[in-house]
RNA sequence: GGGCACGUGGCGGAAUCGGUAGACGCGCUGGAUUUAGGUUCCAGUGGGGCGACCCAUCUGAGUUCGAGUCUCAGCGUGCCCACCA
């Protein structure tokens, strides 16, 4: 056979693959499988359209994974599914006048494939997409459960209203005062609307934090921020001549005899009371309140200077007696804490700045323990320190002194001990089409119904007009004049859709169970399933997706649809995202690199290595048309190397070592063997630095390559040992060019069904190695010795070193530092 | 402004425990094969020096027999949060 018939084809090999796997059903996952169970995912993505090495990257890690932990003697699940409703194919619906459902169709059915020609090895039979009715049924299910429990309510709040995307958003998706979406400046109105009361969940989702081992950190601290817990004491304060109180949160209550007023937001209740007794203020307060509610938050909190109106009125002190002046501002959030803060300049920098600017008194009442501190204040000191001008707690530290605040503030019936969350409650209706409808009545007599069981889902209407002006279900009288499931008299239907995070918050459980069609899944099937051992996305879901689904999931174990540990992923990998030409590869900066195009210049399992290979998987990657070259390279290699030997090297056996007898051979099959050992510990350490096997992958071809120079290679049961289990080692990284090769060698079934081979220490072992002889710490030679070699033996090699005698000459040998088999350190001086 | 992470050749990166810095790949240089180009194979490739050697992991201190790795300070980069009382 010449060299030039001897080329890889990997077109042809690769989808011939990928066919056979199908309909062999290779990566078909049994529920009664007696292997211990093992849960792969990556998050769900989103239909956009086509995809682009990017995501490739991300399913590359977990098909290497899943495919190491079946070799590994494990029953695998690995699904794969669609997040399909969303604002884009709504969207596309408004300028292509497409229908939203035919858009996101068509771009499953391309990824779909497009995932297919990666030949990743999903159960392609628990798919399903969270458009298709029998999914978004259960998440229906789901809020009236929710509702029932009083975990899903509606209520009127000041929310975030995207002026493009013409809805509202959940804090999550506001980022820097923008839509996450369009990038639209976000305003505030005031609306009635659906929330999941995740709040209820706060300490749980913070405690849970705490058992996450396998969770970056980066992630938990993430979460732990946004949930926000403050301690602190929460207090009512009089107001003088007004039938009102004002309760105020603070973390510093050892600060409170230095408030010298009271800052309540615009929206707080006590305003409207004190305005009816303060008609001159009235006006003044009234236009500043205004100004404001036109404002989005954006505008309010960050580019705006802290100002305010006094509103005539004060507040008495319950500790001092002093009266202090009530200002409406803009600083004070209504949403936060209790809607009003008590003012204390000199600990406060925001006080300090608005108490600057309103000439407002500052009285300083803590000093630091050396008392160094000289009035008047330069800035606010916000250091915990020592109590001054405070009464009978003068002299106090700050921590006992709050201690002692807040019991003399409970047993005078005026405040207690409080903590508070940054976080809000889940606003989860969305004035927008494509979503589940949410199954609520509004009846005149009966107020909210839930639509019975026996009638969800309630569809999406074919009818509705997706034009981009207001709530298409809300402009279908067809679908939102129903007739109420109570009484029977004329209803409306709830005009909003659900934020597609619902969607995402519970998929990992029905892909356990994804054709039952009488409950969302199966308890025994989904608990025996659950937790997903090993999830893996962007960390662009730190507080959004990975909350919600940490919070719908406990709410599941609570009522008891599912047994077991109420955190749903056990461990959690960030992968890095990709970077091409100086920028991260979106859709949006038109810089992809795409699939199809990629797996038809160098082949799937070239793409696979190199996305693997180029940095570690949670590092950001640079995708470079050249780097690719050296995966194709090394496919090639192996081919070379291994396909004109197939027919031999079957009859080496792999369950003992082969007969070597050089030390060629035995460097040849440690090789193999530290391959295996890599894979091995990068799999169970969780590390996943695959990057680190595949160079393991690359010594071993350079050796092989090298042994097949030698005379009789051909023959060498070495040499033919390492080709027989080479598919094996290459079968989670390259899975095609692995099953080609092992079928060559007449191997009826996948090697993707096979054994990892264990790592054999005996291959592993050296006869020889190198140790490090070093003088006062610097390196002087190198000797080689054999393994276990003696301090003393190793000491009197060493002493035979020119280097070594050189350094040491003339000086006295102080101490000796020795680690077997790597370093003799000689301390002279 | 706060928090977290990171800083190693021309480039991506390796060094999992404090113990040979730069594995492996890309690129580059030279050679063999080839009519030529490409492919493939071989050798070389951090800097300095003829040399035994010296210098080198952002900068500066420190701990240690020994520091890319630990500590402190500074500089730089990235990400997240950002009037949260």
């Amino acid at each position: 056979m010449s060299e030039e018939q001897n080329v890889y084809d990997y077109r042809a090999v690769e989808r011939a693959w990928q066919e056979r796997w199908e309909r062999d059903g290779v990566y078909a996952t049994r529920d009664d499988d007696p292997r211990e169970k093992y849960y792969v995912l990556e998050m769900l993505p989103y239909p956009s359209g086509d995809l682009h090495v990017g995501h490739a990257k991300n399913y590359t890690l977990g098909d290497a994974l899943a495919r190491m932990m079946r070799m590994r003697g494990y029953n695998v699940v690995h699904p794969m599914g669609w997040d399909a409703f969303g604002l884009p194919a709504e969207n596309a619906a408004i300028q292509r006048k497409i229908d939203p459902e035919t858009w996101t169709r068509s771009n499953i059915a391309n990824m779909e494939r497009q995932i297919r020609l990666m030949g990743t090895g999903y159960d392609w039979s628990r798919e399903f997409a969270t458009c298709d009715p029998e999914y978004y049924r259960w998440n229906q299910w789901f809020f009236l459960r929710m509702f029932e429990q009083g975990l899903a309510y509606k209520r009127e709040a000041p929310v975030n209203w995207c002026p493009v995307d013409q809805t509202v958003l959940a804090n999550e998706q506001v980022e820097n005062g923008k839509c996450w979406r369009c990038g639209a400046v976000v305003e505030r109105r005031n609306l009635a609307q659906w929330f999941f009361k995740i709040t209820d969940y706060a300490d749980r989702l913070l405690a849970g934090l705490d058992r996450l081992e396998g969770w970056p950190e980066r992630i938990k601290t993430m979460q732990r921020n946004w949930i926000g817990r403050s301690e602190g004491v929460t207090f009512s304060l009089d107001v003088e001549n007004v039938d009102a109180t004002i309760d105020v949160f603070t973390t510093r209550v050892d600060t409170v005899f230095g408030v010298t007023f009271v800052a309540v937001a615009p929206e707080h209740p006590a305003v409207a009371k004190i305005l009816a007794k303060m008609p001159k203020a009235a006006r003044r307060v009234e236009e500043f309140a205004a100004s404001l509610r036109t404002k989005s938050e954006l505008e309010r909190t960050q580019l705006m200077e802290k100002t305010g109106v006094p509103t005539g009125a004060y507040a008495i002190n319950p500790f001092s007696r002093e009266r202090v002046p009530i200002w409406v501002t803009n600083y004070v959030l209504a949403e936060y804490g209790t809607g009003a803060v008590m003012g204390v300049p000199a600990h406060d920098e925001r006080d300090f700045e608005f108490a600057q600017k309103h000439g407002l008194p500052i009285a300083q009442v803590i000093t630091d323990l050396e008392e160094t501190l000289q009035a008047p204040l330069a800035e606010a000191y916000v250091e915990d320190g020592k109590l001054i001008a405070s009464g009978e707690y003068t002299g106090m530290k700050s921590g006992p002194a709050r201690r002692a605040l807040a019991s003399r503030l409970e047993a005078m019936g005026r405040g207690k001990t409080t903590i508070n969350f940054r976080f809000r409650d889940w606003l989860i209706s969305r004035q927008r089409y494509w979503g589940t409808p949410i199954p609520i009545v509004s009846c005149e007599t009966c107020g909210l119904v839930g639509v019975p069981d026996d009638q969800l889902p309630v569809l999406l209407p074919k009818t509705a007009q997706i034009t981009g002006q207001g709530s298409p279900l809300a402009n279908d009288p067809a679908f939102v004049n129903t007739t109420c499931p109570k009484c029977g008299g004329p209803a409306k239907r709830d005009p909003d859709t659900m934020d597609t995070f619902v969607d995402s918050s519970w998929y990992f459980v029905r892909y356990l169970d994804p054709k039952n069609d009488e409950a969302p899944f199966d308890k025994a099937i989904a608990s025996s399933w659950m937790p997903v051992d090993q999830y893996i996305g962007g960390a662009e879901h730190a507080v959004m997706h990975l909350l919600y689904a940490r919070f719908f999931y406990m709410f599941l174990v609570d009522q008891g649809y599912v047994e077991g540990d109420d955190e749903p992923f056990t461990r959690l990998f960030n992968q890095g995202t990709l970077i091409y030409q100086g920028e991260k590869m979106s859709k949006s900066r038109g810089n992809v690199v795409g699939i199809d195009q990629t797996v038809e210049n160098y082949g799937v399992d070239a793409m696979r290595l190199f996305l693997l290979k180029a940095a570690p998987p949670e590092d950001t990657l640079d995708w470079t048309d050249e780097g690719i070259v050296g995966r194709v390279r090394f496919v090639s290699r192996v081919w070379r190397a291994c396909e004109p030997l197939t027919a031999q090297a079957r009859a080496v056996p792999l369950d003992r070592l082969p007969e070597m007898r050089g030390e060629t051979q035995r460097a040849l099959v440690r090789a193999l063997h530290v391959a295996l050992e890599s894979g091995k510990s990068e799999t169970e350490t969780r590390r996943l630095h695959y990057n680190v096997t595949t160079a393991k992958l690359d010594e071993l071809i350079n050796g092989l390559t090298a042994a097949l120079r030698e005379p009789g290679a051909q023959d060498d049961p070495a040499v033919l040992y390492v080709v027989h289990a080479l598919p094996l080692v290459l079968a989670p990284f390259a899975p095609h060019l692995a099953d080609e090769l092992w079928s060559k060698m007449g191997y009826a079934t996948s090697v993707h069904l096979e054994r990892w081979l264990e790592p054999d220490p005996a291959a592993l072992a050296v006869d020889e190695i190198t140790l490090v002889v070093q003088v006062n710490g610097k390196l002087r030679a190198r000797i080689t010795a054999a393994p276990g070699i003696g301090e003393e033996a190793a000491f009197a090699l060493a002493l035979q070193e020119p280097n070594v005698t050189t350094q040491i000459d003339g000086k006295q040998v102080r101490k000796r530092i020795f680690v077997p088999d790597k370093l003799l350190n000689i301390v002279a001086a």
